[in-house]
This record gives C-alpha cells, structure tokens and sequence, in this order.
DNA sequence: GATTTAAAATTGGTTAACCAAACTGGTTTG
DNA sequence: CAAACCAGTTTGGTTAACCAATTTTAAATC
C-alpha cells in the first residue's frame, strides 16, 4: 500500500513481476481452485529468483485472500475461480499509491458510516473509552498543544464502537497516512481545533444518546471543512 | 487480516506478541517519531526470538505506515506521535477477523460511493473495460452457467473508474473474501443472475450517461436483494 | 489382492551465515 | 582549521543450509 522510497519501488517492482509470473503459470497449467501451486523451491528455479522473493509473492497474494500456505505441504488456490483470480491479480498488479485527496474521501465516507453504526450498537465499554479519548483531545486544545492525534484516536475509537471489523480494518489502515498528511499540510490548526471540541462532544452525545440521524449530521458538520479543504489542496 | 488456519494463528500471536513489546520499548525508552528503532538483530536478542519474527512484526508495522525500513541504515519511527503510535497499534493487536456481515455491510457502503463517483470520473477507457466485463457476465449467465466471478470484476472496473486509489485498494481486499463467501453460502442463485444481467446493464447506463445519482438508486436497488440476505443470515 | 506400515522424498517454515550499502570516527590533507 | 577521505563497524537485505510435519511410495503382512 506503501511505496515511497526508491529501493521499495524496485522490490515492489520484482514481486510484481513474480506475481505476474504466477498468474501466467496458473493460466497456462490450468491450475483451478483447490489446486496446489508449484513448491516454493521449484517456482524460484522456474522464475530464476531467489526462494525468499517467490516467498513474498506468495505472502502478497495470501493477503489478498488469493492463495493459502499449509505448512509441510503446499500453497493452495483459493476458490474464487480461476476468472476472478486473473482480474483481481491484474488490479493489484495496477494498483496505484494511494493519493492524499482520495484518503480523505474515503475517510469520510467511512466515518459517515461508523457513526451511524456507532450510534446504534455502542456497548457501555464503547463509550467509556470514546469519553477517555474525547477528555484526551479536549486536554490538549485546551492547553493549546497541538492534538491531531488525539483528534484522530477520538475517532478510531468511533469505528471501533461501529461493531463492524471490516470497517475498523479499513480505518485503521489509512489512519496512519491521514495523521501524516494532516501534519505535513498543517490541516489542522489552532482555531479549528477549539471548534473541534465542540464538535466532537456534540457527535460524542449523539452517539451516547443512540440517534444515528443526530450523530451523522454532527458528523458531517466536523467534516465540512475538511472537505472544503480537501478540494481545494 | 486474515487469520484462519491454526498454525497462522499461533503464528500471528508470536508476531503481534513481538508488535506489543516494541511497543513497550518505544514507551519505555522514550522513542519519537524519527528516532531509530534498535536493530532487528538486537531486538531478537532482547525478545529472545529469531530475527526472522522480529522482521516480520516490523513489515506489519511498516504496512500500517507506522514505521519505515531504511536499508542498511535501520528503521525509523514515522512522524505519527508517540499517542496515535499507542492508540493504533493497541487497537491492531486487537483487531478481530472480518464476518460476513461486516464484509457485505462494508461492500455496499463503498459501492454506493464508488458507482457515484465512477459516473461523474469514468474515462472512455474505464467505459470499456467494464463493458467488457459486463458482456463477460451476460455471456455466462445466459448459459446458465454460475457468474458469481464476473458479478464481481464488474463491480470491480466500477471501483477502478471511481478513480479513488483508495477505495479501489480496500475493494480488492475484501472482493476475493465476499467470492468465497457468496459460493460457500450460494448467496447467488439462477433466478437473481437474470435479474442481475438487468440491474447491472442499468447501471452501466447510468454511469456511462454521467448520471451519479440514477448510478447510484440502481446500485441500492441491485443490492436491496443482498442487503435483506444480508441481515438474515 | 487389500491393508498396514515404515521409510524416503517433499513441503513450508526457520535459522544462521553472508553481502553490500551506509554510517561513524578519526586521520589526513589542502 | 575545515574539508576530504578512508578504514571499521553497523545496518537491513539476501542466500543457503537445516528442521519438523506431511505426503508419497513401496514393501511387508495377512
């Protein structure tokens, strides 16, 4: 998801290409779901790479849910067939370094919907430690320091309470590179950081209160700037 | 992100054990962002485990963005803030597998975003592609053969017209997941795939017709059958 | 001829030795 | 005195040898 420096790239690059190899390999053995790929050792003879690089590939696809390693005794297709295998490869192989911009989008999106989901199956738990975070971010404007991160554990916190896994995966995902983007363009500054304490308390009761309707529009509002901002970068 | 088998698992306990304690180092030796992590050989001394694990929890915290591996040189801790560091990786080594639910709730949230986005963004070229795939999935359907694969690749070339790098990565993620899911419960049955032949020719009018919002009412209505499922399962 | 069993080969995972780039400190040089 | 340089050390990355579990093969037994 990553791929910043040169020496990464160039890794990035000859993975790929092994991937794109097997890809090729399970197209011209017509090898189907349930089959078992060639051995680590004999794909590293056959690409002429080293076993660790074909071991990489390997992982990558696993972690796309595309293959499975069985210790002591193979790598596995999984079934998902062998037309969705060659597209779903093709689009990873193309796939592109996230962009600032497509971040954020994809931020709100999600957090519109934890809110919601947050609003309606928060346990008490959940909102204990939504409170601990919220008291965490306030403590910090108010002290003037700056408090991005705290802004944004305030809203992990959120998607945790959301009781959906996939979504909290996905937030924590681009959560990181979002902090790192906020600070490197200074998003967040003094006077947005006041307001935001207001409203993050109103989207905390929302939230509290169980009215998902309430929590999203309180959401949207804490967002609006954001997405102005977002536009205009 | 996905742990299913039992070795993996044993597997990932070792690793996220090893995630905790660097996190610990990082809290007890005071380290910042930018500082150097101690080497991979000295923290598999410390933790009393093979430099091979170490590297490994180190990749997945390099996934996260929440370090950076320099080569020959060490790696540093990126400029997230020692209290985001805490917060994300706690929440990381609790993060619980994806459900079905969560997968199907996650996948329609992102399809009614990317539809949209896909009508106002697409080139000639995304219009193509999933032209391609459509004609791809009426073939199979209409020789009552099971399609569920080329469903999906439609949806995909949607995502990828959405041009949202982002959303197109958390797509690829969780697709190959829902296959296996939607062949292991038989979510899609013949009578729905004539419908779907229907539904998805709508919706590539739609978004060839620049429409976002009649693209995205023809995706809820696509969707209406799999969200009722959905919450009866 | 079918079943059992044991040994040999195969497998992904692990370990340790090795490599080249990069950093470090002191020395030389202008 | 500062800049250039050079050996020695440290670093993440790479390679190859090794391990234990599994699978396969074929021999042994009934």
């Amino acid at each position: 998801m990553k791929l910043e420096i040169y020496t990464k790239n160039e890794h990035q690059a000859i993975q790929n290409e092994i991937i794109g190899k097997i890809r090729d390999l399970i197209n011209y053995k017509n090898l189907e779901p349930g089959d078992k790929l060639p051995s680590e050792r004999m794909l590293s003879d056959k690409f002429e790479v080293s076993r660790n690089n074909v071991r990489e590939a390997i992982r990558k696809l696993e972690f796309y849910g595309l293959v499975k390693s069985m210790p002591q005794s193979g790598t596995f297709i999984e079934d998902i067939g062998v037309t969705a295998m060659n597209g779903i490869i093709e689009d990873i192989l193309r796939l592109e370094d996230p962009d600032f911009k497509s971040l954020v989008e994809t931020r709100i999106l999600l957090e519109l919907k934890t809110v919601r989901l947050a609003a309606t199956r928060r346990t008490d738990e959940d909102l204990k430690q939504m409170k601990e975070t919220l008291d965490a971010y306030k403590t910090k404007v108010l002290n003037g320091e700056d408090a991005v991160q705290e802004d944004l554990l305030f809203h992990l916190a959120i998607a945790k309470a959301s009781g959906n896994s996939t979504i909290n995966t996905l937030m924590l995902m681009i959560t990181p590179e979002i902090i790192m983007n906020f600070e490197k363009f200074h998003v967040c500054d003094k006077n947005q950081a006041m307001l935001g304490i207001e409203e993050h308390t109103e989207i905390y009761k929302a939230i509290k209160a169980q009215n998902p309707q309430k929590a999203k529009q309180k959401m949207k509002k804490h967002f609006s700037s954001l997405y102005q901002y977002c536009y205009n970068i």
